[in-house]
DNA sequence: CCGGAATACTTGAGAGTTCAATTGTGTTCT
DNA sequence: AGAACACAATTGAACTCTCAAGTATTCCGG
């Protein structure tokens, strides 16, 4: 093993702002999503892409990929977001292992009603303060990371159009 | 309430490929520095931070800054990790209201042996895909974003020198 | 068409984070 | 000095996430 390439000076100044600045925007947004609809911002990113799928609905497997969520993860959101009536869940003919989540009515108007919110407060803490080219570059920057972290690299968007729009 | 400037086609591609990224990114940080040294990265971090203080030693208050931690968050890891002998917690004589935590010996050892891992951890899922550029522009972006997130603006570094060089 | 492997999802336990409430201590103002 | 306030830290409950197992179904090679 060789001995360690420690960070740089401007590597270690990148890597602790970046942290601090994820987590802070992490809480934020969390914050504001369960103060103005209940939800946790990971289950409102599960809402949101059925929102954008064809029919509101889209396999387990479907949804965990497009979250990059574990099965175990989105099964325990499944569970509490199906227990509040805003998806549900069932199987379709001729195939039994297969769980399709749709989103129920009730799901659509909490989505609908937090969005505004939601995308205020991610321009609040993140657009309003960048430039364009800034945008630009964080885009480029998680292209990167997402490329070694996701080789696979499941679709970065939704196709759909039997949504809502573009709720975040 | 005006209605809402949704993300356009640029905002939104950057922030979904930019929220998927940290959301792996962190969890294979995580995952990494647990199975090499039983610790989460948010423990990880405050012991790095202590063994960057004068004396490995800072009062909750101060660390719970540095790491943008809730006082509440910062106990519970706090208590772990003394639980765990790799810190311990004292009063000063003559402020019963300050408590300090400092790196014991045993602390100093994990983190220095996890330390390594972690680091080449961090430049494998990000600074190694990154040009020299691309890094001097996620500083500026995080920068912006923290300067959004937290007006008051904690330092972003720790002056002493007592501890056990830049572990991470 | 049978048996093993792969797939789809769920479950339960354990751990960390958050929020609200609490305790104890120092500070300040009159 | 005494009361009100602010500060430092902790606690417990609720919730989410992770990991490891477990169940059920489908696929596929011989």
């Amino acid at each position: 093993m060789a001995d360690t390439r420690w960070l740089d000076e401007g590597e270690q100044r990148t890597w602790r702002t970046f942290l601090a600045a994820v987590h802070l925007l992490e809480g934020s947004l969390d914050r504001q999503l369960r103060r103005d609809s209940g939800l946790p911002h990971a289950y409102y990113q599960a809402l949101a892409m059925l929102s954008e799928a064809p029919g509101g609905a889209l396999t387990m497997t479907e949804l965990a990929g497009l979250l990059r969520s574990s099965p175990s993860r989105l099964s325990h959101a499944a569970a509490r977001l199906e227990e509040d009536g805003l998806i549900h869940r069932f199987k379709r003919l001729g195939d039994r292992r297969t769980t399709i989540a749709e989103l129920t009515p009730r799901g659509l108007k909490v989505l609908r009603e937090a969005a505004p919110g939601h995308v205020r407060e991610v321009r609040r803490v993140l657009f309003d303060s960048l430039t364009r080219e800034q945008v630009d570059q964080l885009r480029e920057i998680s292209e990167v990371m997402l490329g070694e972290l996701d080789p696979e690299g499941r679709e970065p968007r939704c196709p759909g159009s039997g949504g809502a729009g573009d709720r975040d």
